[in-house]
DNA sequence: CGGCCGATCCACT
DNA sequence: GTGGATCGGCCGA
C-alpha cells in the first residue's frame, strides 16, 4: 500500500482534501501495535474566514501555531478535558487550514483496538465519534505536531475511492457558535452502501 | 490570575 | 434527550 506524500497534503485547499482523504487508510503504529481503518467522515476547517476554525481570523497562539505549518502534519488537540481529536493539517505554510477525521472503518488491528476502547466492539461497524477514534488508534497530545510521512501516524492511498453518489456531505457537527459558518456544507461523509462496498476490498 | 467554555461521549431516564 | 465528567487555552482584569 502506498503511503500518501508530503504533496498530497500541500496542494488543493481544506475541502478539496476532505473528500479526497474519504476512502484513504489511517492507520497508526503505536505501541508496537499496528492499527487502522479507511476514512469516513471529514470536516474542513478553512482557517482565516472560518469562525469555527481554531485560527479565525488569523488567531495565533501556542496551539494554533501548528496549524499555520505546511501540510502533512499532525494536529491533535484535547476537547471537553477528555477528548483528544485528530485533524490532518493541509495547504502551503502561513494556511492555517486543516481537516478534522471524525470516522473510520476498521480493516487492522480491530482486537488491539477494541482492548483500547475497554472491550467496545469494532468489528462490522465504523468507530464513530471523534474522541473514541483517537482512543482506539492510540492517538493522543504527545502526537500533536508530527509528520505524517513517518511510521508512527500515516495515511495510505484509498484501494477503492468512494463515487460521487456515494458520499454525503453536510454541515459541520458541534459548531454552532461559528454562526453563518456553522452552515457551511464542509462535512463529508461515505454512505452506509459505500462503507460496505470500500469495506469488502479490504477482506482477502 | 481567575473564570469560562468547548470541533465529545456515555450512562442514565 | 439530557446532563455530568474534566482540563487546557484563551481572554479580560
Amino acid at each position: 500500500m502506498l503511503k500518501l506524500e508530503l504533496s498530497f497534503y500541500q496542494q488543493g485547499d481544506a475541502i478539496a482534501l476532505s473528500r479526497a482523504l474519504l476512502g484513504c487508510v489511517l492507520m497508526t503504529r503505536i505501541s508496537e501495535q499496528e492499527c487502522g481503518g479507511f476514512i469516513c467522515e471529514t470536516e474542513a476547517y478553512s482557517g482565516l474566514n472560518d469562525r469555527a476554525s481554531h485560527a479565525y481570523n488569523g488567531r495565533f497562539t501556542k496551539r494554533t501555531k501548528i496549524m499555520y505549518e505546511p501540510g502533512g502534519i499532525s494536529y491533535v488537540y484535547l476537547c471537553y478535558g477528555i477528548h483528544h481529536l485528530f485533524n490532518v493539517v493541509t495547504g502551503v505554510s502561513g494556511t492555517p487550514d486543516a481537516v478534522l477525521i471524525r470516522a473510520i472503518v476498521p480493516v487492522a488491528g480491530i482486537s488491539y483496538m477494541e482492548k483500547r476502547l475497554s472491550g467496545y466492539v469494532v468489528s462490522g461497524r465504523s468507530i464513530d465519534g471523534p474522541g473514541k477514534l483517537t482512543k482506539a488508534l492510540g492517538i493522543n497530545g504527545i502526537h500533536n505536531g508530527i509528520s505524517l510521512v513517518n511510521d508512527e501516524i500515516w495515511i495510505e492511498e484509498a484501494k477503492e475511492v468512494p463515487s460521487d453518489n456515494e458520499i454525503l456531505v453536510t454541515k459541520r457537527i458541534g459548531v454552532g457558535f461559528a454562526g453563518d459558518d456553522a452552515e457551511l456544507p464542509n462535512r463529508f461523509l461515505i454512505n452506509e452502501q459505500g462503507r460496505q462496498r470500500l469495506f469488502r476490498h479490504f477482506q482477502a
